[in-house]
RNA sequence: GCCCCUGUAGUUCAAUGGAUAGAACACGGGACUUCUAAGCCUGAUAUCUAAGUUCGAUUCUUAGCGGGGGCACCA
C-alpha cells in the first residue's frame, strides 16, 4: 500500500481508538493550512458534538492519549484549538518515500491492479465527414487522462471508440462532393484528405442552408435519396462513395489519435450497430416497454423516473441516435462480457439522453452499471460553436498555431539545436499546451476559448511543468550522486521539506481525481508540485554544494522529477529533457 | 413551463461544512558575475442578493437576480 494511504489509515485508527467508539474515516485526516502547524491534521468537531464536549477539549484528550511511539513516522502530536496536528520525522519520511518512488516503476501512489471494477469506457465520438474541433480536444484530453487515473485506482479500463459514420451530415457532405467535386478530392495524405473532406461538409452545410432559406427543396430531396441509398442499397454508387470517403475520415482519425497519444481497444461504427437497434426497439415494443405514439415509437419515462418521453424510432421508420445507442450497449458488452460497468464521456448536453437510455435499459432488465460523465462545452467568445455559422475552432488550426508559435520561440532560444530537435520539442510543447488548457478547468465549468490566451505560454501552463522537468534533468546531469543512498536530510530551508511533503500527497491527488472523475485535481497538484520545486530550486543550490547536502538536494529533485514525469504521463502531457 | 450546470480579485480559474478564501494573467515594486529569466521574490484587489440550517457557510436548503445548456422525429 502507498505510504501516504498507510499513514493516513494508521492515524485514523489511532484516533478512533483514542475516542473509544467513534469511526474515523482516513479522509478526515487532512492537510493543515500552514506547514508549520504539522503534516497531518484532524478536526475534533464531530466527535465533540457526539460527546457534548468542546472540540478543543476533545482535541486535547486525543492528543494526550496518542503516543508517537505507536504512530509510524510521527514524531510530534499536539492539540491546536479544535485540531490535533501531527508532524512526521523528516529523515524517516524521506527514506521511506524515496524507497517507494524507487521501486514503484511508474505506479507511485497507485492501488494494486485489478482491485476495482471492470469498466468499458467510451469516449471521443467523432463524426466521419466532419471537422475535429477543440470541443473534441476536451473530450480526448479528459478521456485519456481518466483512463490512467482510474487504472491507478485498480480499475480495469477498456477504452473504446464510437464513430458516427451515418446520418444526415454524411448525406449532405456526399451530395456536395458529387455535385461540386465529381466525387473526388486531390489529396492523398490521410490527414489532409480528412481535412479536405471536412471542408466539403462545411460548404455543403452552407449551400444546404441557403437552399432551404430560398425555398429550394431539391437539395433536401437529394440528400434524403442519398441517405436512403447508403442505408438500404449497398450496391449503389452512393454507398460506394460513402465507404470510400468514410475511410478518408477514419484514416485521418487514426492519425489524430496517434499524434495525441490516444489508444482504443475497440472501435464501434454506427453503421455496424444501427440495424440491431431497430430490432431491439421492436422487441421492447413486444414487451410493452415501448409503445406507438404519433406514428413514432417511444418509451414513456415520465414515471417513476421523471425523464420525459424518449423517442426510439422516428415516424418514418428510421432510427436515430437513441436507436443506435441501445444496440451499441449490447455490442460493447458482447465484446467485453466480463465488464461490470459501461461509462460514456460526452458533453453535458447529452446528459438527459443518457439518463433516458440507462433508465430504458434497466426497464429492459439490464443489470450492469451505467454511467455518463458530462463536461461543459467549449465555446468561443461569440457563443456555441456551429459549423453552419462557421464558428468552429478547428483542432488542426490550434495545433498548427501552437507548433508554429513554439518552434519560433525554440529556434530563438536554442539556435544551436538541430531542426529535428526543434520540431520534436515544439510538438511536445504544443500538445502539452492543448491538453493542459482542457484539463486544468474542472469539467462542470464552461471553457470560453481564446486562441491568444491558449497561445500564451506563461503561468499555469503545461510549459511550466515541462520546463520544471527540463530544469531538473539538466541539473541532474551535473551531479553524479543523485541516486546514492542517504540516511539523513540536512535541511537548511523550509522549501525543501515542503517539497518532500508534497510528494507524499501525490496518492491523495490520484484518489481524489478518480473519485471525482476529474483530472483537474491531478493537473493542479502537479502545478503546485512544480511551484514548490521552483521555489526550492532558486533557494537551495545544488552544484556548488558538496557531500550530503548536495546528495540530499539532488535526490530530492530526482525524485520530484520522477513523480512529475509519472503525473504528466498520466495526463497525456509529453515530457522533454530540454526546453 | 419543467430539469441540469453555473455566478469568487479588472480577467480566467481553485478551495471533502473548518485554522488568515488560494493561483494565473494583467498592473506596481525587487533580486542575480551563481544549476535554463518560458523562472524566482514581493505589493494591491474578491465570495450576486435575501432569508434559513449550523459552534462554524464560498460550500448545504429556500426564494430572487444574472449567464449557459437540455426537455419527440437533430446528434
Amino acid at each position: 500500500m502507498a505510504l501516504f494511504l498507510h499513514l493516513r489509515e494508521t492515524l485514523a485508527d489511532a484516533i478512533a481508538a483514542a475516542t473509544e467508539h467513534m469511526a474515523i474515516a482516513p479522509t478526515e485526516i487532512m492537510r493543515p493550512p500552514k506547514p508549520e502547524m504539522g503534516d497531518f491534521a484532524w478536526g475534533a468537531f464531530a466527535v465533540a458534538k457526539e460527546r457534548k464536549q468542546s472540540p478543543a477539549q476533545v482535541a486535547q484528550d486525543v492528543a494526550a492519549q496518542l503516543s508517537t511511539a505507536q504512530l509510524r513516522l510521527v514524531e510530534r502530536v499536539e492539540a491546536a484549538g479544535p485540531y490535533v496536528n501531527f508532524t512526521l520525522n523528516t529523515d524517516a519520511l524521506m527514506r521511506e518515500l524515496f524507497a517507494e518512488i524507487d521501486r514503484s516503476n511508474g505506479r507511485f501512489g497507485c492501488l494494486g491492479a485489478d482491485t476495482g471494477e471492470k469498466i468499458i469506457f467510451e469516449y471521443s465520438g467523432l463524426n466521419t465527414h466532419k471537422e475535429v474541433h477543440i470541443g473534441h480536444l476536451r473530450n480526448h484530453a479528459l478521456g485519456a487522462a481518466l483512463v490512467s487515473i482510474w487504472r491507478s485506482q485498480g480499475h480495469e479500463v477498456h477504452p473504446v471508440n464510437f464513430t458516427n459514420d451515418m446520418g444526415a451530415h454524411v448525406a449532405k457532405c456526399l451530395w456536395w462532393l458529387m455535385k461540386k467535386y465529381d466525387g473526388k478530392l486531390p489529396e492523398t495524405d490521410p490527414v489532409k484528405r480528412m481535412e479536405a473532406l471536412a471542408d466539403v461538409y462545411v460548404e455543403a452545410s452552407k449551400a444546404f442552408a441557403d437552399a432551404e432559406e430560398s425555398g429550394d427543396t431539391a437539395p433536401r430531396q437529394e440528400v434524403s435519396r442519398i441517405l436512403l441509398a447508403i442505408e438500404e442499397d449497398a450496391a449503389s454508387p452512393e454507398a460506394a462513395l460513402w465507404k470510400e470517403t468514410r475511410q478518408w475520415s477514419l484514416d485521418g482519425f487514426v492519425a489524430v489519435y496517434k499524434e495525441s497519444d490516444i489508444e482504443f481497444e475497440h472501435w464501434f461504427l454506427e453503421s455496424d450497430v444501427k440495424m440491431n437497434g431497430k430490432k431491439r426497439v421492436m422487441e421492447m415494443l413486444d414487451k410493452g416497454i415501448a409503445q406507438h405514439s404519433q406514428g413514432a415509437i417511444i418509451a414513456d419515462l415520465t414515471t417513476p423516473e421523471n425523464l420525459d418521453i424518449m423517442l426510439l424510432l422516428k415516424s418514418d421508420g428510421t432510427g436515430l441516435y437513441a436507436t443506435t445507442d441501445i444496440a451499441l450497449m449490447d455490442a460493447k458488452f458482447a465484446v467485453f462480457p466480463e465488464a461490470t460497468k459501461c461509462v460514456v464521456l460526452t458533453d453535458m448536453r447529452q446528459a438527459h439522453h443518457f439518463a433516458q437510455l440507462f433508465a430504458l435499459l434497466r426497464r429492459d432488465g439490464a443489470t450492469q452499471g451505467f454511467g455518463h460523465i458530462g463536461y461543459e462545452l467549449v465555446t468561443t467568445p461569440e457563443g456555441m460553436m456551429s459549423s453552419r455559422k462557421g464558428t468552429i475552432v478547428r483542432y488542426r488550426d490550434m495545433r498548427d498555431a501552437l507548433i508554429e508559435r513554439s518552434s519560433t520561440e525554440l529556434r530563438e532560444r536554442h539556435p544551436e539545436w538541430p531542426a529535428e530537435q526543434v520540431a520534436q520539442t515544439a510538438r511536445a510543447v504544443a500538445f502539452g499546451a492543448m491538453k493542459f488548457t482542457m484539463l486544468t478547468v474542472s469539467s462542470h465549468q464552461k471553457i470560453v476559448f481564446d486562441m491568444a490566451a491558449a497561445l500564451s505560454l506563461t503561468g499555469m501552463s503545461a510549459l511550466y511543468l515541462q520546463y520544471s522537468y527540463a530544469r531538473i534533468r539538466t541539473l541532474l546531469t551535473r551531479v553524479n550522486n543523485a541516486k546514492g543512498e542517504i540516511a539523513t536530510t540536512p535541511l537548511t530551508h523550509p522549501t525543501e521539506r515542503a517539497l518532500l511533503l508534497h510528494l507524499l500527497w501525490f496518492a491523495d491527488a490520484l484518489a481524489m481525481a478518480s473519485a471525482e472523475n476529474d483530472p483537474s485535481v491531478l493537473a493542479r497538484y502537479l502545478y503546485e508540485l512544480c511551484q514548490k520545486m521552483s521555489t526550492c530550486y532558486e533557494v537551495c543550490r545544488v552544484i556548488e554544494e558538496d557531500g550530503t547536502v548536495q546528495q540530499w538536494r539532488a535526490s530530492l529533485h530526482a525524485h520530484t522529477g520522477e513523480v512529475l514525469a509519472q503525473g504528466l504521463q498520466m495526463l497525456g502531457i509529453p515530457v522533454v529533457n530540454a526546453l
